[in-house]
DNA sequence: CCCTGATTCGC
DNA sequence: GCGAATCAGG
């Protein structure tokens, strides 16, 4: 797949909302997150707001050739964005109450801060218990990390597949 | 380990 | 121009 009118202009569209670069691959499709941060990149439009910002580099020293050159360049990066106060991301709107499941404490579970992952972001290690309302923007999947032995975390392991005893207990 | 963006460089 | 490989950081 090439870089379309159509696709790039997507992709500026969802860079600037804030979305990832994997995730804004995994939307556009047949393309990988280094594609999408390359192309972000010659199109200039990279600082967004302050994601993952970091110092300059200057490595990489692969080609074993002519190297030697001390070239020492420093400086001169303008490296002032402006400090923007509240332009940073999106919402992020929180106070999520956690799990609230009126069920009898399952003897001394801890209860998981759900770290609120969308569907693209959920790999085969991220618990998919879902939070929520599908059809809502708050909703989300626990996300927390589930042994690649189950579906779940350790908590909602415990919901999902409670013994065949207890459960006739309750 | 998972994920993020940044950079380099062969194609 | 493209994007895998690699880096650096959370």
């Amino acid at each position: 797949m090439n870089w379309t009118d159509e696709r790039v202009e997507l992709l500026r569209k969802l860079w600037s909302e804030g979305l990832s670069a994997s995730q804004i691959a995994a939307q556009l499709g047949s393309v990988t997150r280094n594609a999408v941060i390359g192309k972000v990149h010659r199109l200039k439009l990279s600082s967004r707001g302050r994601a993952t910002a970091s110092p300059a580099r200057q490595k990489k020293t692969v080609s074993g050739s002519t190297a030697t050159r001390s070239v020492t360049r420093t400086a001169t990066v303008t490296r002032s964005v402006t400090t923007i106060g509240a332009t940073a991301l999106q919402a992020q709107f929180d106070a999520e109450p956690v799990a609230r499941y009126h069920q009898r404490p399952v003897e001394d579970v801890v209860v998981p801060i759900s770290r609120r992952l969308q569907l693209v972001q959920l790999s085969e290690r991220t618990c998919k218990w879902p939070n929520g309302d599908p059809l809502t923007e708050e909703f989300s999947f626990c996300g927390n990390d589930c042994a690649e032995t189950g579906p779940y975390c350790t908590y909602h392991s415990r919901i999902a597949f409670q013994p065949a005893a207890e459960r006739r207990r309750r």
